[in-house]
DNA sequence: TGTTAGCACTCCCCTTAATCGAGTGCTAAC
DNA sequence: GTTAGCACTCGATTAAGGGGAGTGCTAACA
């Protein structure tokens, strides 16, 4: 059977009452909904077909349809392509630029969330590069040395060293120079174990300092593992009764708490798959299991220097794909220009 | 009517009971679960006093009774007499102590959260101390310095600055011990305008630099006003069937995702009040609306130099207070502990 | 005077039954 | 190919009823 131009409306009228209603949807709807002029029956008869097809479902037996995940795939494909265009002005609340990356991004998921009804997530762009950039060690007070690390991609970690006894200007300027020639532009791999050990038997009686230093280099540039995710809106779920029994809320909540789970989501962030680094996983199609319920939107960002980032929205299948893949082309035009804006 | 001995007996076994079985509890129930012999019609009279006295409550007409939140309270400050001595020891589970605070905080939180199944809650300490204590600007590329502020009790800030072009090395050093004899000691309301002006005078061609600097000063050494909040477990409250009702879950994940409303419980960390800085908050004892059903328990902790955070824990008015009042003091201790073996 | 047994009564909760109605599939006519 | 009509299905809502836990009260007992 075919998926002629009527059955595609007819499909697509489906969906869209469904977004709206939250309700399984009858023939005679469609029937008035659509401007086709076909009865109900008529309608009845494609509806008929399209269950056999798979795009839609009923819940149960003289219940309405309901898209089925297949059904899901078909509206958003179709609508991706539409949206290929359209970059619209959003709103300027990011128009107060934080400097601070943190605050920055719980802002952008906060408003997101507030903006959309739906659960929002969003990674720390993590640094492509990760190679020491440069490195600073002062005296703080009589025992304690402050150690700055600044990595590529303007990364930096501070380190408090606790010091036996006050380091003369002289010792710091040679250490911060021993340092800086043998150690910028490395990377983590390229610090071997015999350059440290150098490293230590250039800095005489410092070689303690020269430990907790390496520490924190370490820390600065190693890729971290699980990046920093940031959420908001989760509560947003309770909106949609078909997520909100007890047993399911309960697991989305706990997986937006335990934010590592979403890691899979807004890992990979591979710009290249489609044009517009945006995805859409319909119910199973992701990979956590509390939200095989759910659709999640995602999309890529970058920062500028090559430092990329994910965004996601969680909502129910029925949520509103059109809306949501706006505001995240939206957002990745507006980070864009935050960061031009910035520097 | 007086409070007497037997009353008092069977009021801490009504609430005993609640707290384990979340029912409502009979006088028969009673009647065999304390050690008086009592037969269950002697209860019931006794049981009506109580209720006259306001400790207990039905929640219909035959139906057992439900402590009050005044039958609480007695509850509560029975037992925080006896508390006064012990200080169990806790699991290892903080044994690798982290040097970022943050870390520790998370996992502070999250530990709490799984083994009281509460949701909780943990501020950061914040400094007493705001004033400046060390200065440094490095040059780290063509365009970029780096400003590091250092506040008293360590608090650290980075803030790179654009510049049009290199400083020689001799104008970096000139500049950093201007701003560092000029700044360090002071608090925010010490830096005047005047001071800043004078600042840039002596800055010359590189007054704008000093804009920036003064940015970074301010917001290292502001009190900061919304705090640092962490929190975990707030899926816990599905345990709990009289909290997990659609409205109320909602309301409460809410508040602990928008940490800010939290920040009424843990602030005013003053550890006179009781002598253990733990304190609890009884149904509408404490200000968060969405939490009038709830019971908040929160403890003053210290992590040395003066700086002091609050923790708490948020359940159902049944909660196992004694353990969990246990467990506060147990970690107040520990973090105590962690402070000293940190350095 | 305090304690206890007994009993009628209350009222929530659970189950079962009944009704309602939206929506369907099918058939026959247009 | 489209439509009107109709019997049918089945979840949802409401109603009724029984069960039972627990109470308050009274009267008897130590």
């Amino acid at each position: 059977m075919e998926l002629d131009e009527r059955k595609r409306k007819i499909l697509q009228a489906v969906i869209r009452n469904y977004l709206e209603t939250g309700e399984p949807v009858g023939s005679r709807t469609i029937s008035k909904y659509t401007d086709l002029n076909l009865s109900s029956a008529t309608i009845r008869n494609e509806m008929a077909d399209l269950e056999e097809m798979g795009y839609i479902l009923q819940p149960h037996t003289s219940a309405g349809r309901i898209p089925s995940d297949k059904g899901y795939r078909f509206y958003v494909d179709a609508m991706m392509q539409e949206k290929e265009r359209e970059v619209v002005e959003m709103k300027e609340m990011l128009v107060q630029r934080q400097d601070k990356m943190e605050l920055l991004l719980k802002q952008v998921v906060k408003v997101l969330a507030q903006n959309t009804n739906y659960a929002t997530m969003i990674s720390a762009p993590r640094p492509q590069g990760n190679k020491v950039k440069f490195i600073q060690l002062s005296q703080v007070d009589e025992h304690q040395l402050l150690a700055v690390i600044v990595a590529e991609g303007n990364v930096i970690r501070n380190h408090i060293l606790d010091v036996e006894e006050k380091l003369s200007d002289e010792e710091l300027l040679k250490l911060n120079i021993l340092l800086n020639t043998h150690l910028n532009g490395l990377s983590l791999n390229e610090i071997s174990l015999g350059m440290i050990s150098a490293l230590k038997q250039q800095a005489g009686i410092h070689s303690q300092i020269i430990n907790g230093v390496i520490d924190a280099v370490a820390e600065a540039i190693q890729v971290e593992e699980d990046l920093q995710i940031y959420t908001s809106g989760a509560n947003n779920i309770f909106r949609y009764p078909e997520l909100a029994d007890q047993q399911n809320a309960r697991e989305l909540i706990e997986t937006f708490e335990e934010k590592h789970q979403l890691s899979g989501l807004l890992q990979d962030p591979s710009l290249e798959e489609s044009g517009t680094g945006i995805q859409v996983y319909i119910g199973s199609e992701n990979a956590v299991s509390s939200m095989k319920d759910c659709s999640v939107v995602t999309a890529t960002y970058e920062l500028g220097e090559g430092m990329r980032g994910t965004i996601g929205i969680v909502g129910p299948k029925r949520m509103d794909y059109d809306k949501v893949v706006g505001m995240l082309k939206t957002l990745q035009s507006q980070l864009d220009e935050i960061y031009k804006g910035k520097r």
